[in-house]
DNA sequence: TCTGGGGTCCTAGGACCC
DNA sequence: TCTGGGGTCCTAGGACCC
C-alpha cells in the first residue's frame, strides 16, 4: 500500500495559518510577477475562477467578490513544506517528495495497521503542527492513492483520510471518476479518449492492454495498470540529482538595455550555480535566452538562445557567468524590448567525476574553495550577501504587489502575540 | 496595463557505423 | 538484373506533472 499525502490549496493554506481571518473568505496566490491565479481556496473555486487564469481577466470578479489577492511568497511556502515532510516522515520509514505539496509515503509492510485510522491520523497531526490542512489517500497503487486523496477533498466526513482498497470500492469510485482528473491523464488524451466515448477512469480500465499502448504508449499503459490496482510506478525515497537546472524569470517592465539585461541573467546565472553546486554537480553545458513579450502583436518579437559547451564540467559562478554574459552580447538586438529571461544548465556530471583536462588553464581548486564560501556566507546571512559585481543588486524586476510577509523565516516578520 | 516557472519521460526519425 | 542486416546515438517534438 502507498499513500498520498496532499496538501489542500497549498499556497492558500500558508497564507491563512498566519492570518486566519481568511478563513471562509474567498482567496487567491498568483505565480510570479503577479501573472495568473495559481492557489485557490474553495470558495474561490466556487466563484468560478479557474487555475491558471490571469488576474487582468478575472479583475471584474476579483472586485465584485472581494476575493483576497497575494503575490507569490515561496520563501514562506518552502518552510511550510518543510515543516509539513517532517510530520509526515514520524509516521513512515520512508517518504517521497513528488513536490512542494505532496509526498507519497511507503506504507508496505504495514498492511496489519489500521489504515484508514492511520490515514486520519497523519492528517489531523499534520493540521495540529503546522495548520495546514492535508488529505491522505492510501491505496495498492500511487495513482490509486491520488484517486484516494481526492475523495478525501470531496468528502469532509472522511476526515482527511480515505483507505481504498476492496476490489468493489475501487470499481465503484472510478465508475464516477473523470477521466482527466487521472493522474498522466493530461489534455491531450482527454480528448482522444473522449472521442471514443471514454468518460470516466472506470471506462479507461475497459479498453483493451494492446489498445491502449498503442495510443498512449508505455507511460498510458502504466497508468492503466496502475488504475486496474497493479503497481507498477515505483516508489522513489530519494530525488536523483536534476539532469537540467533552469531559472527564468518575467520582468515586470520590458528591458531594452543590454547592460540592465545582463544584470539579470548574471543573477539567474548565480542562483542556478547555487542550486547546482548544492545537488553536487557540475555541468558541460549552459545555455541562456531571451524573449520578447509573444502577447504583444504590434512589437517586434524576438526568441533568441545559445549553449555554451565547458571543455571541462563546471560548478564555478564565475566561470560560467562570464560565458553567460559574453554569450548574451551576441544575441542581444538592440531596439527589442526583453520580457523574459532564462539561464539554463545542462550536461550534468557528479562532483566525483569530473573528466580534467591536461590543457585546464583555470585554478580549479580555488574556485570550489571560494564558491564554498560564498554558498556558506549566503546561507547564513541571507541570499545575495556575497555576489558577483556583475549582478542586479536590486533584484529581481518582479512585481510582488500583494505580498505577505516571511511569517517563519525573517526575524522582523514574526508575528506577536499580545498577553 | 496586465498572460508563471519549473521539471520528466517517451518516441520517431535521421545520421551514422560495421 | 540484382542493392542486407543489425545496431547506436542524437534530436526534436509531444505528452505529462506540479
Amino acid at each position: 500500500m502507498f499513500a498520498l499525502a496532499d496538501c489542500n490549496n497549498f499556497f492558500v493554506s500558508c497564507e491563512r495559518v498566519f492570518n486566519p481571518g481568511l478563513n471562509g473568505r474567498p482567496v487567491v496566490v498568483l505565480s510570479n510577477n503577479d501573472g495568473c491565479i495559481v492557489s485557490r481556496s474553495n470558495e474561490a473555486k466556487k466563484l468560478g475562477i479557474k487555475m491558471g487564469v490571469p488576474l487582468f481577466q478575472v479583475r471584474e470578479l476579483v472586485q465584485k467578490h472581494e476575493i483576497v489577492v497575494f503575490s507569490s511568497n515561496y520563501v514562506l511556502y518552502g518552510d511550510m513544506s518543510r515543516r509539513v515532510q517532517e510530520t509526515l516522515r514520524t509516521f513512515v520509514p520512508a517518504i517521497e517528495i513528488y513536490s512542494i505539496d505532496e509526498a507519497f509515503l511507503d506504507l508496505r509492510g504495514m498492511e496489519h495497521f489500521d489504515l484508514d485510522a492511520l490515514a486520519k491520523k497523519i492528517s489531523l497531526t499534520c493540521l495540529r503542527h503546522t495548520g495546514i490542512p492535508v488529505s491522505v489517500g492510501v491505496a495498492p497503487t500511487k495513482t490509486l492513492a491520488k484517486v484516494a486523496s481526492k475523495l478525501c477533498k470531496q468528502y469532509p466526513k472522511l476526515r482527511g483520510g480515505c483507505y481504498l482498497y476492496k476490489p468493489a470500492d475501487i470499481e465503484k469510485v472510478l465508475k464516477t471518476y473523470p477521466i482527466d482528473d487521472v493522474w498522466g491523464i493530461g489534455r491531450q488524451y482527454t480528448k482522444k479518449l473522449r472521442a471514443l466515448g471514454v468518460g470516466t477512469a472506470y471506462e479507461f480500465t475497459q479498453l483493451s492492454a494492446p489498445r491502449v499502448q498503442k495510443m498512449m504508449g508505455i507511460t498510458g499503459l502504466r497508468t492503466w495498470k496502475e488504475l486496474r490496482a497493479e503497481a507498477c510506478i515505483e516508489f522513489m525515497q530519494a530525488n536523483p540529482p536534476k539532469q537540467q537546472i533552469c531559472v527564468s524569470r518575467s520582468f515586470s517592465k520590458e528591458i531594452s538595455d543590454c547592460k540592465e539585461l545582463g544584470m539579470q541573467v548574471s543573477m539567474f546565472c548565480a542562483m542556478a550555480c547555487e542550486k547546482l553546486r548544492k545537488q553536487n554537480s557540475h555541468c558541460h553545458q549552459a545555455l541562456v535566452f531571451i524573449l520578447t513579450n509573444p502577447h504583444k502583436e504590434d512589437s517586434p518579437r524576438h526568441f533568441e538562445s545559445t549553449l555554451i559547451s565547458f571543455q571541462v564540467p563546471t560548478s564555478s559562478t564565475l566561470e560560467i557567468n562570464r560565458a553567460i554574459l559574453q554569450a548574451l552580447q551576441r544575441i542581444f538586438k538592440p531596439f527589442c524590448a526583453y520580457k523574459k529571461a532564462g539561464v539554463v544548465l545542462m550536461e550534468m556530471v557528479p562532483d566525483s567525476a569530473v573528466q580534467g583536462s591536461l590543457f585546464d588553464e583555470l585554478d580549479r581548486e580555488k574556485h570550489r574553495r571560494l564558491m564554498k564560501a560564498v554558498d556558506k556566507i549566503n546561507q547564513k546571512n541571507g541570499y545575495s550577501s556575497v555576489a558577483v559585481a556583475t549582478q542586479s543588486l536590486e533584484g529581481i524586476k518582479m512585481n510582488r504587489r500583494y505580498l505577505s510577509p516571511q511569517y517563519t523565516t525573517k526575524w522582523s516578520d514574526i508575528i506577536k502575540v499580545k498577553v
